[in-house]
DNA sequence: ATCCCTTTGTGAACCGATGCACAAAGTCGG
DNA sequence: CCGACTTTGTGCATCGGTTCACAAAGGGAT
């Protein structure tokens, strides 16, 4: 706010992106025994240029040592720290079709942080069955589930006609964050952080490069 | 290669990575018997900028009419054959545990240019199962499953300890568009292309954001 | 205690993507 | 046929992110 205070505690998106992927590659390292990595080879294990993840850790602070390189363990919780996984998240699903079955039982979903609180379906063929431990409740029971349980994160698994009312309610109730798997572009206040994953979306840019090498506008058909 | 000749039918990845918005867009539009849309209106419903949308559009070539917009159904021709979404693509899914289950139901998957065309799996339990209408192979027929019904996109769903013997795999018979759930980096040659989607990755993010927003590293607990 | 070797953290150039703002192009009413 | 209006397509400034390359920092050997 104040321009006399830059207050830079602002890490890029890129780098926030980036860094689940390095904490994974670090839990892999801790069990593996490994006490320090270097900066290259943690890149090397995240798949990414190593001076970008220099660049990214140093937003977090110097937690390396020259010479030496990163203790594992240490990076592991600053990382945990700064995304927030010290803390125990409770997620609902919304919508317990096909999709929303396979995420409840999405063993790394449940894994570090999080921790599936709730399943909730409009269909009444589902509702009060038990998946993954839990029982579903009715999409009528949701602002009341929701506050209930101390959800802050909401993940739509439901049909694209539902979602965008889903979405409304649980804002309604003070979710701010949403995970998005409806192929729909939900409309939020700007206070609302939405993430979308949409698997049809990343189906047809592979089909746009496969085609591209198939001899793409020429239509070379060719050995190579 | 060669510098001297630009052959700039390079249309940008961000671009490519938004078409498939648009597409589905439009397509609901063209549903709603809508005959002509300008770039404000479409990029509104696809949830971006419109100076954004035309640039990204004009990339394809000049498909509009000043003064009127674009035609709906010409333009779904064109961005879907860009896309190589005018032809079909047998997909193989590999892994059918629950997400490969969620992946082999989904109906966005099906529904344009892609085909779910074999299922695969290690697991002799699921091998032989009838899943969405398709019978699982075991995973020593992978091979010759992909040449037999002409894969050419594969999607992983298996474990993260195992995909990347089955990546190297189908790379090895001619594959070179992949589709990753599994948590783990894949080391593959510059002529594949990998996307990956990670769902954990994406609750990391949120819970990130969602942090900051509590009070962030001062802990202000106050209504605002 | 000193020197050499390794590795971090970062300044600076570079690159692609974004968004503004406007001229060019086309439509439609009179 | 003309003039007002709409909307596209794009030049240009800007921004965020990536990468290179190197000085500063620390460890370990002698």
């Amino acid at each position: 706010m104040s321009p006399s205070q830059p207050r830079d505690r602002g890490i890029p998106e890129a780098t926030v992106a980036r860094l689940p992927l390095y904490l994974r590659a670090l839990h892999g390292m801790a069990e593996r025994g490994v006490a320090t990595v270097s900066s290259e080879d943690l890149a090397v294990a995240a798949g990414v240029n190593s001076a970008k993840l220099r660049k990214d850790l140093s937003h977090l602070g110097s937690y390396g040592t020259r010479g030496v390189g990163y203790d594992v363990e240490y990076l592991v919780y600053q990382i945990s720290r700064e995304l927030g996984l010290t803390q125990d998240w409770a997620v609902a699903i919304v919508g317990v079709g096909n999709l929303g079955r396979a995420l409840a039982n999405y063993g790394g979903f449940v894994s570090r942080g999080f921790r599936v609180a709730a399943l909730v379906d409009a269909d009444p063929e589902v509702v009060g069955d038990t998946i993954a431990g839990l029982n579903v409740e009715h999409i009528d029971e949701l602002e009341a589930v929701i506050k209930r349980r101390g959800v802050s994160i909401v993940v739509l698994a439901t049909p694209a006609e539902a979602a965008q009312e889903v979405c409304d309610r649980v804002i309604a109730v003070g979710v701010t964050s949403i995970l998005n798997f409806a192929p729909v572009v939900l409309s939020v206040p700007d206070s609302v952080d939405v993430r979308k994953v949409d698997l049809s979306i990343e189906l047809q840019i592979l089909a746009f490069h496969e085609q591209r090498k198939a001899g793409g506008p020429l239509m070379a058909v060719d050995s190579q």
